[in-house]
DNA sequence: ATTGAAAGAATGTCTGACAATCGGGTTGAC
DNA sequence: GTCAACCCGATTGTCAGACATTCTTTCAAT
């Protein structure tokens, strides 16, 4: 039998939800210079699609703050600065030790075993060269956590704001020695929630993202 | 002299972000029922803009989560279930109890009277039969909160998810009695932010955010 | 060097159009 | 009468093209 509340509508993919995602694709990869402008013309051609839609996308991702738009100025990726960076990564500390508090509280066996896997291919990549991999699969884990948390808007803001500073985490975790610090980090947070212990697990993660936050500010700008 | 950081940037309203701000408050004050669908064609109409304009607007308030947009049938506005009110609200409870505790350390007088003001209006309104004007001072009241917590990204969130569950605030503000408990628990809050003391503050939100949300729960249908 | 004007580039906005899709109702078969 | 298939209107997805407005840059003049 089928679980009723699964749902099984398939959404069509829209011409501007592909353009939504192969572009913030581009700006977690860096391909776009941050505080640098994109033309819209430009995007158009590179993307194959009209300005009506291109514009559609420009105005979600906007909205996700991905991008700026300054009116008459047009979209520019943000330049952030060391004080946004900053609040940015307070805010990520809140919700993920809340969210890995809750999850030790309730995840179930199966997701555990999930979790142990993904931890597993993170290694694989910590020990690897690929930094690519190392996003993805940190990416997983964490996500994991968040879909065990019990609380999906946790994990849609969470969501949001580590997009905000892919860029920074890419640039860290291409580093080796922070992969493998992560990945000392997040073998505690695992530990912790596998022995369903609340306190070592907010405690295990507080500490890696105070650790993330340390490690991406040495990839900036100093604040003057 | 003029203080560098100021930014003295005049915004140019753009027509589509006049749609956006006038769906939004369409929105907040439940011009269109939960469920129900928009149609392109009679929102142009009753904007006096163009499609391409409304479709830019509708995905911002899309990205914000203020309405859903499924391919192919368009937006609607969402009818928010028991679990996702729920979610929603233990999410600002966390963002709010953590605001509430940095700004009780850290607001300057010179807020901590404006707070002092924006509480007084909100009585006043409160012992009124005005329920636009109960709901739009207590937003007053939490934005100094936010905007002293001296993290704007909680503000900013914070700000996303209040304007996702306004309408359930609006409803249980409408009754006199619930803007009653509000006042005094409000009270209790900015005593303790007066006091600077910064986990009698944390309290005293926890308490209000869970009494909003019983409330507002009064007015939704069962979970079934 | 500062100012001012002019040219070029890019954005904001609209109109109009057409194909694809969805929802509902009608028809027809059993 | 019930159920299925079918068809049609309504609505959305997408594009092309156009034009006024605004920004940026260049260049000339004071």
């Amino acid at each position: 039998m089928m679980p009723p509340e699964l749902n099984l509508r398939v959404l069509p993919r829209t011409v501007q939800q592909e353009a939504v995602d192969k572009l913030r694709l581009a700006i977690f990869s860096g391909v776009f210079e941050p505080g640098s402008r994109l033309i819209e013309s430009n995007l158009c051609l590179r993307l194959g699609i009209s300005r009506p839609s291109l514009r559609e996308a420009l105005r979600s991702l906007a909205a996700e703050r991905l991008i700026d738009i300054v009116p008459n100025r047009g979209p520019s990726i943000p330049a952030l600065t060391w004080e946004e960076v900053t609040a940015i990564y307070e805010a990520r500390e809140l919700l993920e030790v809340e969210a890995v508090g809750r999850c030790a509280e309730r995840i179930s066996n199966e997701q555990l075993d999930a979790l142990e896997k993904s931890l597993s291919a993170f290694e694989a990549a910590a020990l690897s060269n690929d930094g690519l991999a190392r996003i993805t699969t940190a990416a997983d884990f964490y996500s994991i956590i968040l879909a065990n948390c019990g609380n999906p808007i946790l994990e849609e803001i969470h969501r949001g704001l580590v997009a905000r500073i892919s860029l920074f985490r890419s640039r860290s975790m291409s580093l080796k020695g922070r992969a493998m610090s992560s990945l000392t980090e997040m073998r505690e947070i695992y530990e912790a929630i596998a022995a369903h212990d609340e306190k070592a697990a907010r405690k295990a993660s507080r500490k890696h993202v105070l650790k993330a936050m340390a490690a991406a500010k040495k990839s900036m700008p100093p604040p003057d």
